[in-house]
DNA sequence: TTGCACCTTGACGTGCGCGTCAACGTAGCT
DNA sequence: AGCTACGTTGACGCGCACGTCAAGGTGCAA
């Protein structure tokens, strides 16, 4: 309430919108460089205003690179994708080649498409690894059970 | 078989190790002055030889890294987490403190716990990420089936 | 219009995870 | 004993994903 730049917009400057989505100005701008982001609208003197869907946007990103341990460019590859998708909604009614719109649609049905693929291999091999951790976990649980009263005279707290 | 070392034997030079697991000789070395593989035994002149089971730890690190994106630093802890275990299975009989064990236990216990907790947490957000894949796969295959005649004079083959 | 917080674009620095030589030793066949 | 493939330890290089100044412009209140 102290001066920020328009307190009552929805659009965030570098700062908020850095603190928002927990990372840095420089990973904003450099996401934005890298293509990651598209160059959102500027103020009268070129400061950046983020809009909603760019927030969305960057958590998205965030999510694909902490979560899931994506390279940047693997990331570029499926933001692309995605905004081949929204391009298509938004075309819907204008361009009225049908053919194209299918070509488009096929192609980002396959991107899609593979991408679940990777999603659902990662989620098989992480539910193994999952299974294995539980069943470690039964063993020690098991044995601190087994073993709870054969301390000798270890103090009794804690 | 044209003159391989040790053709029979399980335990692998650092060439084959490589071939094995799809990493580099560079690769291995590395894990190993990091910490994440213990010293393999050694020949007379000090060619590295990788038992089995370090043939399997390297597998685990590949899976822990490439599949899920684990920082080798990460991966560090989770394998000193596994070494505590395999020290206690190994231990079980010879050190009868049974204080001491039991806080080993714990120790790794709670390790294990963090671990399962992160991939929960993990595959949590996969499996909504996984959805919205799915969704989106959905609409564009409504959408072709929905349009499949309505092409112009496209050919009604593919 | 002055002041300060916030922003801008370079440009160089940094840690990680290796790649890539260089110089040299070893294993095993002949 | 010699040849050659394979290995050893440095040490420097590199691309990625930023961190960190530096030098200057902008926004807004006082």
């Amino acid at each position: 309430m102290t001066h920020t730049t328009a307190a009552n917009d929805v659009y965030l400057q570098i700062g908020e919108a850095a603190e928002r989505t927990g990372l840095t100005q420089r990973t904003l701008r450099y996401y934005e460089e890298k293509g990651l982001l598209k160059r959102p609208t500027r103020m009268e003197g070129g400061f950046r205003l983020y809009s909603p869907e760019d927030i969305q946007r960057i958590e998205a990103i965030k999510q694909l690179k902490e979560l899931l341990g994506f390279s940047l460019a693997d990331i570029k590859e499926m933001m692309d994708a995605e905004d081949i998708r929204l391009q298509i909604r938004a075309q819907w009614r204008k361009d009225a080649d049908a053919a194209e719109k299918a070509a488009k649609i096929r192609k980002a049905r396959e991107v899609t498409l593979h991408q679940t693929a990777l999603l659902d291999q990662k989620m098989e091999q992480m539910a193994a690894m999952r299974n294995e951790l539980a069943q470690r976990l039964e063993n020690y649980d098991r044995w601190l059970r087994e073993h709870a009263a054969d301390a000798p005279a270890s103090s009794t707290k804690s």
